[in-house]
DNA sequence: TGCGTATCTGCGCAAAAACGTATATACGTC
DNA sequence: GACGTATATACGTTTTTGCGCAGATACGCA
């Protein structure tokens, strides 16, 4: 069972384990979004965005400079199963609502600076 | 979600997630039958349970020489499903067949031995 | 008390993980 | 090509983890 132990691993991470829920809830997000709603360093949350892409766990899209990362496609009926419960077993987790709020405030790129 | 973290944590182990899924598909077996099961000596097991027992996962009953242990009631949404996921999403695993064979055929204690 | 069995734990070691800093890569635009 | 922003990675350090071995503890029984 060593692949299931990995995905627990993966998830055995405060850090990761609010990135996996987020997506779970938000499905397709990008860095700097992640790094807003968490409230943690880019390069923190890039680190163990590679941890959950190395373990399978999360595929990434990219857009120009931006990369979407989202949970990657249940390979399996225990992987189906654990989406499920970080997309329901969490809900009412303060952290959880936290995070959500500021991801959806975050500002993804305010590229555009007004020179007036 | 550190509580929940910590649950991962403790799963991210092949031992202990071998462990884990044999307390939830039998309910309470005995430290004996688990190193049978999983066929590994029982120091490496009983530290193990002992990791579990420490992150408030499995609950011992002592009955003599032998200890028994069992998942401990959950005490959230979150953990109920948890205990789902260990009985529901691993039944076709190979190794976990395994070790449910070789548990059913677990001597726990052959204590009396025949002088005649 | 002393013996035998079941279970647990302290020790030392090697491997892995997480962190911050600093640097590198990738892309869009000029 | 040069520059700026977004994202990723190499390095060194500290902390954590898992292991085997050996010894300790707990219990039943005499």
């Amino acid at each position: 069972m060593d692949r299931q132990a990995t995905l627990f691993k993966t998830l055995s991470d405060p850090t990761r384990l609010r990135l996996a829920a987020l997506l779970a809830l938000r499905g397709e997000t990008c860095v700097c979004e992640l790094a807003q709603a968490l409230d943690e360093p880019d390069f923190k949350i890039s680190r163990h965005l590679a941890i959950m892409r190395a373990a399978g766990m999360v595929e990434t899209r990219r857009e120009g400079t931006w990369m979407h990362y989202q949970l990657a496609a249940p390979r399996s009926d225990f992987e189906r199963r654990l989406h499920v419960l970080l997309r329901e077993g969490l809900t009412d987790h303060p952290t959880l609502k936290e995070d959500l709020a500021r991801a959806a405030q975050a500002t993804c790129a305010p590229r555009v600076v007004c020179h007036a």
